[in-house]
DNA sequence: ACCTGAACACCGTTCAAGT
DNA sequence: ACCTGAACACCGTTCAAGT
C-alpha cells in the first residue's frame, strides 16, 4: 500500500534448521506423527514443500533433528541436578535424573517410538548417556559395572518403557481388552484372575486400572536396586 | 501339453490367510521390513496385489498376523516347558521360558518394531502373558506383585529390549560410534574412559564389544532377583 | 467366490527453473 | 543463496469389471 513498502511480498523470519525443526516437534506433539508429512510440514511454515530441503537433507534428518530437540531440552533440565555426594546417593540421584527425562518426554508422545527407530546414534543422547555415567561412576560402580547398568536401564534410562498393551484410546483399548479377555476365558484364566483380584482391591479402576507412573517407576527401582547390591557386594 | 490338461492355467494352491501371511513373514525375515508392500508381497505369492485383500483387510491385518504367526511359534516351543516344582525355582521357569522367545525372535529381527507398534493387543501375545503369569503365581507371587512384574518386564518378557546404540550395519556403526565419541572426547569423558577401559580388559572386542546376549541376560536376572525378593520379603 | 487392471489419493524426492 | 512448480517413482487402497 505505501509507497516505500519493500517489494518483497512478506519474506517473515527466513527459513532455517532450527525454525523447521521446532514446527516439526510441534506437529508431531499437536497431530501425532503420522501428520508429519513434508507437505504439512511445509504448510506449517507457509512455505513450499520442497524449500525444507535446502536447510534438512531428508526427512531422516528431521526426524534425528527433533531428537535432538527434545533431548537437548532434556540434557538442559538434568543439568541442574546435584552429583550424589556420599555414594549410597547415587541411586537417588540417577533416580532423579531419569524421572526428570520421562517428565519432558510425555509431553512429546511421538518421541519414544522415534528415538528407538534411530539406528544412527545421537550426539544429545550420547551425551545424556555420559551425564548417566558419571553418576554410576561417582556412586562407586565399576566400568564394567556401570556399562552393564546402561545396558540393563535401556531406554528406561531415557525415561520410557514402551508399553506393550497400550493402546492409543485409552477408553476403546480397555474395553476391547475386557472384551478380548471374556472371550478367551478359558484360555487366559490367570489374566481374568489377576483382573479380578485387582478390580476387588480397588474397585472403579478397570477403566485406567494401571497406573503407568508408579509401574515405571516401579521397574526402575528394581533395577536401580539389583545395581546398588551388585555394587556393595563388590566392595 | 496332453489332452486332457485341466483348461486352468496354474491354478496352484488358492491364497489364503495362511499363506499370504506366511509369505510375509518369509518376506521380512529374507529381507527387511521396508520390503514388504502390497506389490511384493503379492509377487511373491505370485498374485496381483490386489488379491491379497480378498484374505486381509489392510496392512495393518498383514501385520497383526505376523506377529501372531510368530508368537503362536513361541507359544508352541514354551508349552513344552515344564511348570515349576517347589517355589523357588520360579525364577529358572520363566527365564528359561523368556529365553526360549528371545532365540525365536533372533529369527525375525523386524519382530520387536512389529510388536511394539501394535496398538490391538493379539490373542497369542494375550496367551503368551497368561502363561508366564501362571509361572509367578506357582512360584508364590501375589496377584498385586505378579501385576508389577509384568509391567516391570514389559518386552523384556518376551524376550527382546529395543537397544538404544544398535546400528543396523554392525562394522559401519561401530565406526561411526568410534568416531563420534573420538570427535566429542572432551564434552564425553566418561564414554570414552568406559571404552577405554573394556578394551583394556579385553583386547580386540573394540569391534561388537557388547554382547547383546549377555547383556541381556543380565538385566533380566536383575529384574527376576528383584522380584524373588519382593516375594521372599512378603512370605 | 475369487482374482484383475486401471485409477485415486497420497508419500518422499529430483530437477530445472525462477528471483 | 534461497525458493518454487512440475514431475517421478513409489506407497496403500477403491472400484468396476472380469471369470
Amino acid at each position: 500500500m505505501s509507497p516505500r513498502t519493500p517489494a518483497i511480498a512478506e519474506p517473515r523470519t527466513p527459513l532455517s534448521r532450527e525454525r523447521v525443526l521446532e514446527a516439526a516437534v510441534a506437529i508431531a506433539d499437536r497431530d501425532g506423527l503420522p501428520s508429519l508429512t513434508m507437505r504439512n510440514l511445509a504448510q506449517a511454515l507457509g512455505v513450499e514443500a520442497m524449500s525444507i530441503y535446502h536447510h534438512l537433507p531428508s526427512k531422516e534428518a528431521v526426524l534425528d533433528g527433533m531428537v535432538e530437540m527434545v533431548v537437548a531440552e532434556i540434557n538442559e533440565t538434568v543439568a541442574s541436578i546435584p552429583p550424589p555426594a556420599p555414594p549410597d546417593e547415587w541411586k537417588d540421584v540417577a533416580r532423579r535424573r531419569i524421572l526428570v527425562a520421562r517428565r519432558i518426554l510425555l509431553g512429546h508422545p511421538w518421541a519414544p517410538a522415534v528415538i528407538e527407530s534411530r539406528s544412527a546414534l545421537s550426539p544429545e543422547v550420547i551425551r545424556y548417556f555420559d551425564g548417566l555415567l558419571a553418576i554410576l561412576r561417582a556412586g562407586g560402580l565399576s566400568w564394567d559395572l556401570s556399562h552393564h547398568a546402561l545396558h540393563a536401564l535401556g531406554s528406561r534410562a531415557l525415561g520410557f518403557s514402551q508399553e506393550l498393551f497400550a493402546p492409543d484410546d485409552v477408553e476403546a483399548g480397555e474395553e476391547a481388552a475386557g472384551d478380548l479377555l471374556e472371550q478367551m476365558a478359558d484360555h487366559v484364566p490367570n489374566l481374568v484372575g489377576m483382573m479380578a483380584e485387582i478390580a476387588h482391591d480397588d474397585p472403579g479402576s478397570t477403566l485406567g486400572w494401571c497406573d503407568d507412573q508408579s509401574e515405571f517407576e516401579f521397574g526402575l527401582d528394581l533395577l536401580l536396586d539389583g545395581l546398588d547390591r551388585h555394587r556393595r557386594a563388590s566392595l
